[in-house]
DNA sequence: TGCACTATGGCATACTATGCGCCATAATTA
DNA sequence: TAATTATGGCGCATAGTATGCCATAGTGCA
């Protein structure tokens, strides 16, 4: 588990923030190997000693905050799609994730404007896991793959639009948009399906 | 406007065919200028007197078909948004885009799943269409930005969706699911503001 | 503290892909 | 038919990736 000699973990940990650093300055598509290698003062090298590919440590660097991710969906609040009740105003739920967004800005900066490679698995996973959550339990009449693939890449549309605008809004605004504009629909998809 | 040359016109015509043909085979970043000379039957050395760019002559590629698109988006239909007693199932106009789609499907897999850089140019131009036809008429809580953006990458979403799974649904079937996720929210939104 | 271990740096090298100069040749236009 | 021009193929330069080799310096453990 521990990383046993002292110098591979200052140099992985050079090399993640390098990476970071020059992914805010410039496309990720355009960073080399040689200037990450150059802004960590590590050899050349000693790069692949490490990682097979830039992608690996990119991968890498975002692998703590993608398990973040994951348990912040993790717990599925039914309830916030099927009770009819709840009004928008009452659902501060929809902000979380906009705060959790806005602790990791840099990061996610680097995840939501890269290769369709590395946004894609996380899209995949986040696809997955809200058909594993409600997929089962509700007949919709739209195709439930549909409803998934909407939501997710729609709530990332959201959030680059958020940090491209520097975060202006507050994660309450923005939850607050995302549940009229993407949740609310699939709300009546689901409480349609209900009432039959 | 002619091409004079018919050696020309018969170069342009073979790199082009034989980037559709590559690009439906294989991700569009993979693609080398080799493989699109080879695949043609053109001098490598050649390319280079034509495109700049492997991404210019994508670009040429897809220049009738996007103008076709800008022509689809010119015609705003207003009451789509902003007249409540239209019904979601009187609504055709939302298949459109989708028979369209269908008609050149080939082009638009090479569009839809190619590189940011790409599909980027064609999205800001939808947003900013979007924008220039509702954004003055209607005051809405929502930013406009948010909601032209919402709009225009969830449509983009959908017709992936649906290139992904060869189409199998009707256009017109795409449209009304398009109409209820995405179009709906947005007109309450509208009309939300109308009321005050 | 000192020894064995191993990560690193720097060198050379191979490979792939882009991009262009040059010139003979073939096709096209007028 | 003659002048023009596009093409093909050659070589060459450049950039970036990826690996081998070996001396050196840092590290962990006895």
């Amino acid at each position: 588990m521990e990383q046993i000699d002292r110098r591979v973990r200052r140099t992985k940990k050079s090399l993640e923030e390098a990476l970071i650093a020059l992914a805010l300055e410039k496309e990720y598509g355009e960073i080399t190997i040689q200037e990450i290698t150059d802004r960590a003062d590590i050899g050349y090298r000693t790069f692949f000693r490490h990682y097979s590919d830039k992608d690996e440590l990119l991968k890498e660097v975002l692998n703590s905050t993608m398990l973040e991710l994951r348990e912040l969906m993790a717990p599925p609040p039914l309830e916030y799609f099927i009770d009819p009740n709840i009004d928008a105003a009452d659902l501060t739920d929809g902000a979380i994730l906009f705060w959790h967004v806005q602790e990791n800005s840099d990061l996610y900066r680097v995840l939501l404007f890269s290769d369709r490679t590395i946004i894609q698995p996380l899209e995949a996973f986040a696809i997955q896991e809200f058909k594993a959550n409600y997929g089962s339990l509700l007949e919709t009449d739209i195709p439930f793959d549909i409803i998934a693939n909407h939501m997710v890449s729609a709530m990332i549309t959201l959030l680059r639009w958020w940090l491209d605008n520097d975060m202006a809004l507050s994660p309450e605004v923005m939850g607050e948009y995302s549940f009229r504009l993407i949740a609310q629909p699939i709300r009546e998809t689901f409480l349609q399906a209900l009432s039959k």
